[in-house]
DNA sequence: CCATAAGCTTGACATTTATCAACTGTGGTG
DNA sequence: CACCACAGTTGATAAATGTCAAGCTTATGG
């Protein structure tokens, strides 16, 4: 591991609580790889021995079930992911696959929970940690329960407009047929629901969108904090 | 409180591996209350001030946006909701109401976040359920996004066949419109969802369910340990 | 530069799900 | 006992979403 990255990583709010002295044993044991595009990391249902951490690249975690497949998160640097499998040491509830070339960090499961054990204030950052990705998922489902996918999509857009700066022109960061999965609809209605959301200003052309009528997308995407804030 | 709920509480699993010391002075602080059926006990986007323990009756937690509203999870006794928000300090992300007479308790969250700072034990609990509750959202956000309405009702049912005791036939614990709205459903589709599972030898009379052909529904239904099982 | 493959789009169509209105049955109440 | 309120059901219809096949665009490699 390059000593940037060593820091990086102890600069993630979920470590940098840490004493200075649990942190180097938490390391000692992990690995550091690049993998490829397209390579599975974890399969669901297997036991959790690592905890993950994305250092470059992007990962897909998704599902399948009966010969159908959804994503249901992209991780992207720097985070963990998997923590909840590896406090509970109970088999994966999703898959997980590299999108890009990446560069994974695997901190054995055992090491995770023995230093959880000792360090009050890794303790507290691993609470604080699994609270947000519960309220995420929570989020995740008001939003698939309570909107039609072109109500989910118009939110998608102003939530990544406002993460790409706010500006009226932006860049899809992921290929449509994933943001269709994330979305819970096939490719074919994405490409639909765009042409859906032209009446309130949104052009495609390739990745990049452009909102032309800002206050009526959102009139009609009526986006709610509990629904649609990373933070809250 | 009367002496039988005190020692239910303190024998959940969240607080069980609590020191003796500390569990009196997170009760001290706590209310015991009775509240009739159909009362908004919490509302999404209010501060957390309080978890809350259900000692009898049901509670439905739910959410609302743009005039729709959506069952997320049903709360028996003997355990405790929300708390992530409880210990993020943060908005309540669902609404709760009795479904029934209730008696709740009330316990000050920020006692909560007091005693979670000086006992280990708690803080490991803590911890633990919270990713079990987190485990549990994925669950339903996989069988949202992978199944048909038909087939999330097969698996509810065997899953509740099972929690009923096995036999093949037990009853429903809930109305249908609130296991439409917790399945993702109408009441309407519900019913004919019903009526879709009359070949795999399901029928129904009130909240009187039989399964009639355990196999049939079992090979249409194709229930996953990751999807359908409280434990894993 | 062409050929190819892959992602994306489009149209036609099927399926699933929701909506609206009417009707049924049941339990409670005056 | 009559009446009402309400959950549930049913039918007709509409809207949303998925499927399949074909065509288009674009990036890439020989």
């Amino acid at each position: 591991m390059l000593d940037t990255e060593y820091q990086d990583i102890r600069k993630l709010s979920l470590f940098a609580p840490m004493a200075d002295e649990h942190f180097p044993s938490l390391v000692r044991g992990a690995y550091v790889q690049n993998f490829p595009a397209q390579i599975e990391l974890i399969t669901e249902g297997e036991q959790s021995d690592f905890l993950h951490i994305v250092l470059s690249g992007s990962v897909d975690l998704f599902s399948a079930w009966n010969g159908r497949e959804t994503s249901l998160a992209t991780v992207r640097p720097i985070s963990t992911f998997i923590l909840a499998a590896t406090i509970k040491d109970a088999p994966y509830l999703m898959s997980a696959r590299t999108l890009e070339k990446s560069r994974i960090v695997l901190i054995p499961s055992q090491d995770v929970r023995t230093i959880f054990d000792v360090d009050r204030n890794f303790g507290r950052a691993i609470v604080t940690e699994l609270a947000q990705c519960y309220r995420s998922v929570v989020k995740a489902q008001k939003d698939l329960k309570l909107r039609t996918s072109l109500e989910r999509l118009a939110n998608y857009l102003l939530k990544h407009q406002r993460h790409a700066g706010g500006g009226s022109v932006f860049e899809l960061d992921c290929e449509k047929r994933r943001l269709a999965s994330v979305l819970g609809m096939t490719p074919e209605n994405l490409s639909r629901a765009f042409k859906g959301l032209q009446p309130y200003g949104i052009t495609v052309n390739g990745t990049r969108i452009t909102i032309a009528k800002q206050a009526d997308l959102e009139r009609f995407a009526n986006p709610n904090p509990l629904i649609d804030d990373f933070s809250t």
